[in-house]
DNA sequence: TACTTATTTAAACGATCGTTTAATTAAGTA
DNA sequence: TACTTAATTAAACGATCGTTTAAATAAGTA
């Protein structure tokens, strides 16, 4: 990842608003909300939430499709392990058995491997 | 944690210089570095790193102590911990066996308890 | 086609952020 | 005290961000 990137992801959830919506789809994982659903939820006009889906989803970290007439937001739970290996890159370098990253680096979806 | 004080922490991790200073104190760990060694790892004006090593500070996400003339600055894990919790609250609720995000939660210094 | 629902896009304006230069505070030394 | 080093603070200006209103696009229905 690089640095440009990460800045985008956590300008993207450095918001009130965003965070919110973000917080959201985490929680309600792999079945995703609409956008009528989010703005009802977070009580955010519709117009301002567009922008901000358009935002998150423009760093990587929601995805989403289309149904019928809405578009189902989701969470990209991908984008948030990488910003988080990103994050802690290196964490307490040359002295891993003071500070082991590796219980910190894995989200939904992906186990973590013997070999790592 | 508030929502205010995650935006808050996420603001200052959202640009370039700031996420640079904190990927570096979380290589360093505990031992921190001085402000001017920082300034010169990043190749940063001391004017401009010291605002942001102020708000980095104000959001929780490092800390500092004086040594002779040098204010030296090391990150707060506990910080980011609070904030992973945070951003990933009730993650997939209702479907932990789908998305356990215990394993994202613990950074640097704390141990995960068979209780949790 | 005309209508409705769902959502996005465009434009504009006020608010916030980030950098720089210059001055200031803090600590140690001669 | 005078000097040096380390770092912060103040002020100002340009750039970016976020919201709103109004218009437009997309999909389904009568």
């Amino acid at each position: 990842m690089e640095i440009s990137n990460a800045v985008a992801a956590l300008t993207s959830l450095a918001h009130g608003t965003r965070l919110a919506v973000y917080r959201l789809l985490v929680q309600v994982c792999d079945d995703g909300l609409p956008a009528g659903g989010i703005a009802d939820a977070l009580g955010v006009p519709p117009s301002s939430l567009s922008h901000h889906l358009k935002d998150l989803k423009h760093a990587g970290l929601i995805s989403c499709r289309r149904d019928q007439r809405s578009l189902i937001y989701a969470a990209n739970f991908g984008a948030m392990n990488g910003l988080l290996d990103f994050l802690l890159e290196d964490c307490c370098g040359g002295h891993p058995e003071i500070c082991d990253p590796r219980a910190a680096r894995r989200v939904a979806g992906q186990q973590l491997t013997p070999s790592e």
